[in-house]
DNA sequence: AATAAAAATTAAGATATCTTAAGAAATGAA
DNA sequence: TTCATTTCTTAAGATATCTTAATTTTTATT
C-alpha cells in the first residue's frame, strides 16, 4: 500500500522514506463494496480519494430520471467532485463504487496543512491538477472530434479492460449514448 | 500593467511587492493585432499568455475543414495549449486574437525556474490551475445537460458581453452548433 | 457613396441519435 | 436448479441537428 503510493508520487517528484511516511500517516485507507457510495448528490465532497484497487463511478441524475456518466476511476487515480471539495460546495454528482474499491483519502483541511508545510506536496499536486486538466481536454476533444460509434471505437481500443470490467450500459452513458442505440452501434459493424 | 497582475495574482495568494517586481520582471508584454495568431497547428505552445485586454480563441480545423472553437479568453485568464505547453508536444489547435490583444507571457522554462525558486508561485498556479480544471469541468456539464438552444440561451444570459465582441459564428462553433441552425434557434423563440 | 467581403438568414431534404416498448440473454440469489 | 433481477438487443417511429445552396444583411474598404 505505501509501496503502490511511494511508486505513484514518485512519477511527479523525489521524496524520501521520511517524507512518504509523513504523508503516509495523513492518509485513511477505506476499502467500499460494490454500489456503496464515496459522496452523494447534494452533500459537500470533503476527500480527495487515491485508488488503490478498484473502480468507481462519477455521475448524476438528469432531469428525466437517467443517470449520466461523467467519470470513471481505477487504480493510481484520483475520485473526487473537483468543485464540490475545492469550493466545498454541495455537489450535484454522486461517486460510486462500480467493484469492491480501496482507497487512500484525504480531506482539504489536511490537504491544505501539507501544502504549507511541505512545498514539495504543493508541487506534486500542482502537476497530478495540470494531468487531470490535460486528460479533461483530451476528453473534450473526443466529443468535439467523433461521433458515437468512433467514440466506441475508441474507448474500446484504448481502454479494453474496461469493457470487461464495466457493465455496457455505463459505458454508454459515459459515451453519451443510449444503451440502445450503442447495441444497433455494435450489431452494425 | 503591473498593478493589474498584481490585483490578479493577490486573488490566489499575498504577494510583497518585491515579489511582484521579480515576477514582473520575468514577464514579456505583448500586442496582437486582430486576427493574429498566438500558436498555430503543429508548432509547440511555448509560452502561457496572461490577457490584460483583449479577446482570443483556441480552435482546430476539423476533417471538414471546419473552425471548431474550444475556448474563448479575454481580461484577466490565461490562454495557452495545455497539453501543449505542458508537454511540449505539437499542439492541434490555433490561438488567434479576435480583437487587438495585450497579453503578458512566460515560456515553460520561466515558470519552472519560478516555482523552483519561489513555493508561493507553485501555490498560485496550482490554484489556477484547479480553477481551469473547475471551469472546464463546468463547460462539460452544460454539454451534458443542455441542448442547442438552452446551452445558447445559457451563454447569452451569462456572457452577454460575449454576445456583442464576438460574431455570432464564432458564438455557435463554441457551443457546438452550425451557423445555420443557430440562426433558426433564435428565430423560433 | 459605391463596391467588396464577411456574416447572418432561410428553407428543403438528409441523417444521427433518441424514445418507447417488448422480448431475450445473462447474472445473481435462494 | 429455479426464480428474480439486471443487462442487452431489436425494431418502429419521432426528433434534433446538419447539409447544401441561395439570398439578405451587415461591415469594411476604396
Amino acid at each position: 500500500m505505501k509501496e503502490q503510493i511511494k511508486r505513484y508520487f514518485n512519477r511527479y517528484v523525489d521524496l524520501n522514506d521520511i517524507e512518504i511516511d509523513m504523508i503516509y500517516s495523513k492518509l485513511t485507507a477505506k476499502t467500499f463494496q460494490k454500489k456503496e457510495f464515496l459522496l452523494k448528490e447534494n452533500t459537500v465532497c470533503r476527500y480527495n480519494y487515491f485508488i488503490l484497487k478498484g473502480v468507481i463511478r462519477s455521475f448524476y441524475i438528469d432531469k428525466k430520471g437517467h443517470e449520466k456518466i461523467t467519470q470513471f476511476a481505477i487504480d493510481n487515480w484520483w475520485a473526487t467532485n473537483m468543485e464540490s471539495f475545492i469550493n466545498e460546495t454541495p455537489s450535484t454528482q454522486y461517486i460510486q463504487a462500480i467493484e469492491e474499491t480501496t482507497v487512500l483519502y484525504l480531506s482539504k483541511e489536511t490537504l491544505d496543512l501539507l501544502y504549507t508545510e511541505h512545498p514539495k506536496l504543493e508541487r506534486l499536486f500542482r502537476i497530478i491538477t495540470e494531468n487531470m486538466l490535460i486528460a479533461n481536454l483530451r476528453k473534450s476533444d473526443v466529443f468535439l472530434q467523433m461521433r458515437s460509434k468512433e467514440r466506441y471505437t475508441f474507448f474500446a481500443e484504448k481502454l479494453p479492460n474496461f469493457i470487461q470490467r464495466v457493465p455496457q450500459y455505463m459505458i454508454a452513458s459515459y459515451l453519451e449514448i443510449t444503451p440502445e442505440y450503442l447495441s444497433e452501434l455494435k450489431k452494425a459493424k
